[in-house]
DNA sequence: TCCGACGTTCAAACCGGTTTAGTCGGCCTC
DNA sequence: GAGGCCGACTAAACCGGTTTGAACGTCGGA
C-alpha cells in the first residue's frame, strides 16, 4: 500500500510549487488556465484529495457538526425522528464532504461531551435536540463559544438560533376531530415533562380542550415509552369513568396503549379512540391503524444544518420556521360510544 | 470570546518549551516531576486541551471511526439495532475522546462516501454493517487501504476481521419450540435476500425444519418492513391451507403481521403462532406480546470498536465471536390448533 | 529607453501539535 | 582535572495543507 500522495507530490508532478497547487484547487484568481489544467490533471493522476486534517488545521475548521444524544439507546431506537433528521443533515453537509459526529451518551456525561467537543475543536458547531426545561446547554454553548442551533421552538434556546417545527396544530386538529366525533372525556398520556416538546404537547392538549369548552380529562405520565404507555392506559381504562379517547405523547406509548386496550377487551375505535404522535413506520400497520401526526424530520435536519452553517459563517442567523406537523387520521379514532 | 489557548501559551505560562509541554502531557519519560506538575497546572489554569486537528495531523490519526449506512432512513428508524450498536461503539472510543462519524446515504452513493472518507483521511477506520451478497465493500476497503471490521459472520468479509454474533441458534430454538408445540406448517417471511443476515435467517429456518424432519412451509418476501410483512401475512393467511406458525425476518414485519392476523380475525396464538427477530422495545407491548430473539447490540458495538482498534494498530486482528442471540418466547406462540 | 503595472508564480510563514537531535550542567570515574 | 555519562530540557523539523509578500517576466505608455 503506497503512501498516500500529498500536495507536494502533485506539485512536483505538475512542475509547480505547492502554493500553486493549492490555488489551482481552490479556484483562486491569478493562476493561468493552462497551469490550472496541468495541476488538476496531475492531481487526478495521483488520485489526490487534500487531507481534511491539514486543511482543517490551516482553515481553523473541523469539517464536522456534532449531535449529542443524551437518551437511553432503547428510546432512540424506537424514535423515527433521528434517522430521518440525520439523513437531512447529511444531505446538506455531505455534499461538501463534511460529516456528522454522533455522540450517544448519558445525561450525566452530556456536559463533558460538549466541553470536549469545544476544547478539542472536533466540530464546527452542534445541533441541540431534545431540549429540556432549564436546559443547561444554551448558556453552556455561549460559554464554550461553540456555535449551535436549537432544534425546537425559538424561546427554548435563549439567544441561539432556532429551527422550529410546530407540533401544536396537529395536536389541536386531533382533539378538535375527537370533539367533533362526540368525545368529551379525552385523556392525555404525557411524555416526560422535563422535555420541552413533551410539555408543549401537553399544553396544546389543555389549551385546545379549553378552547372547545371541554373538561380536561385525566393526565398520566407515559414517559414516551411503551412501558409507560401501557401502564398509563391500564390505569385509565380501569377508572370508574374511563375516557373515551386517549391522546398520547408519542406513537410508542400509543402503540402499547392499543395493545392494553385489546388485552382488556376494550374495542378500538368503538369504545376507545387513540391518537399517537410521530407517525412511526409501524403506525400504519397496527391494528387498527393508529392516528398520528407527521412532521418532516428530514426537512428539519436539512434546515437545521443550513442554519448552523449560517451561524458558523456569520455568528448568528434568523430563526427558521418550518411547516407544522400534520394530523394523520386513521382507523384508531371513531365516534364516541353512546354514553 | 478570547482566542483559544494553544500549546505555546501553556509553555510560556509554565516557563518551558512547547516540546516540554507535549512531553509532560503525554507522560513521556525525561521530564522532572516538578516540571510536569507545573505544566499541568498551567494547562489547567488556561483550560487548555490539545487540538484534535493538530494532534491528528502530527500523529496521522483522525480520531474517529466511520459508520456508513446505506438504507432508507425509515428502515433505520425502526431498527433498534443501530442506536444500541452506536452506544456500544461510543462507550469504547468516547473515553479517549474519539468520535463516530455517521453517514446516512443511498446504496448508489455509498462507494463514493467510502472513497471520500479514505481519501481525505477523515476516519481511522470503518465499521461495515448490513453486508450484502457480493458486497463490494470488503475489496474496496483493501483497495482504499482503509482499516475495516465486518459486523457479521467471518465468511462475509473476505480477509477482513469480523465480529460476529450468531443469530442461527435463536432461530433454531424458535422453530424447535414451535415443533414441540405441534406445529407442522411453519412459514417464513424473509428479509431482502440481498442482505446476508436476512439470507442467513432464511437458511437457518430451512435447515432447522430439515433437521426436525418437517416440511418447508411457504416462504414469502417481507423486506424487513411493515408493508412487506403485512402483505406477506395476508397472502399466507388466505392460502387454502394456511400455516399455523409464521417466523418473520424481523420484528417490524412480525408486528405488522400480528395486526393483519387480527384484522382477518385470526386469533394469535390460538390459531396462529408468530415469531419475530430483534427484540424491539415494542415487542413486549404488542398484543399478544411478540416472541422474538434478543442480541446484545451494545456489546456488539463495543466489540466491533475494540476490534477496529486492533486492526488499526496491528494491521489485522482475530475474529471475535460473541454469545449468540437468544430466543425470547412470549405469548404470541402457543400450541398448534387441532387440525 | 526607461518605468510602472500587471499577471503569474513561488518561497516562506503559519495553523497547533509531536518528535528528533541535540545542548547543557552536574556527577562519577580514573 | 579531563572524559564520559546521564537526566532535563529545548531548538528545529515535521505533519499537509493555506496564505502572505515578494520576485519575475512582459507589456504599454511616457
Amino acid at each position: 500500500m503506497a503512501r498516500k500522495p500529498t500536495i507536494a507530490d502533485v506539485a512536483q508532478r505538475a512542475g509547480v510549487s505547492r502554493a500553486t497547487v493549492s490555488f489551482a484547487l481552490n479556484d483562486r484568481p491569478g493562476i493561468a488556465e493552462e497551469t490550472k489544467a496541468r495541476v488538476l490533471v496531475a492531481a487526478a493522476d495521483l488520485g489526490w484529495t487534500p487531507s481534511r486534517q491539514a486543511r482543517g488545521l490551516s482553515l481553523g475548521k473541523a469539517g464536522a457538526f456534532g449531535l449529542v444524544l443524551a437518551r437511553e439507546a432503547e428510546q432512540i431506537g424506537a424514535d423515527p425522528f433521528f434517522p430521518a433528521f440525520i439523513a437531512g443533515v447529511e444531505a446538506v453537509i455531505g455534499q461538501r464532504g463534511d460529516g456528522l459526529m454522533v455522540h450517544l451518551t448519558t445525561p450525566e456525561q452530556e456536559q463533558g461531551v460538549y466541553e470536549r467537543l469545544a476544547a478539542q475543536r472536533q466540530v464546527d458547531g452542534v445541533l441541540l435536540t431534545d431540549l429540556r426545561r432549564a436546559d443547561p446547554r444554551p448558556p453552556l454553548m455561549r460559554e464554550l463559544g461553540l456555535p449551535a442551533v436549537v432544534v425546537g421552538q425559538p424561546e427554548w434556546g435563549g439567544d441561539l438560533t432556532a429551527v422550529s417545527l410546530d407540533d401544536e396544530p396537529a395536536y389541536a386538529d386531533a382533539i378538535r376531530r375527537l370533539a367533533e366525533l362526540g368525545h368529551r372525556r379525552i385523556a392525555h398520556v404525557e411524555g416526560p415533562q422535563e422535555l420541552r416538546h413533551a410539555h408543549r404537547r401537553r399544553t396544546a392538549w389543555e389549551q385546545t380542550l379549553h378552547a372547545l369548552g371541554l373538561p380536561e380529562g385525566p393526565v398520566l405520565p407515559g414517559g414516551f415509552s411503551p412501558e409507560g404507555g401501557a401502564r398509563a392506559t391500564r390505569e385509565l381504562l380501569t377508572l370508574p369513568e374511563p375516557p373515551t379517547a386517549i391522546v398520547y405523547g408519542n406513537d410508542l406509548a400509543a402503540m402499547a396503549g392499543l395493545s392494553v386496550a385489546q388485552e382488556l377487551g376494550v374495542r378500538v375505535p368503538d369504545q376507545l379512540s387513540v391518537v399517537g404522535y410521530d407517525d412511526a413506520p409501524l403506525t400504519r400497520y397496527s391494528y387498527p391503524p393508529l392516528a398520528s401526526a407527521r412532521a418532516d424530520a428530514r426537512g428539519w435536519g436539512e434546515a437545521a444544518a443550513r442554519a448552523l452553517d449560517a451561524v458558523i459563517a456569520l455568528g448568528t442567523a434568523a430563526h427558521v420556521e418550518l411547516p407544522p406537523a400534520q394530523f394523520v387520521p386513521r382507523a384508531s379514532i371513531g365516534p364516541a360510544p353512546r354514553g
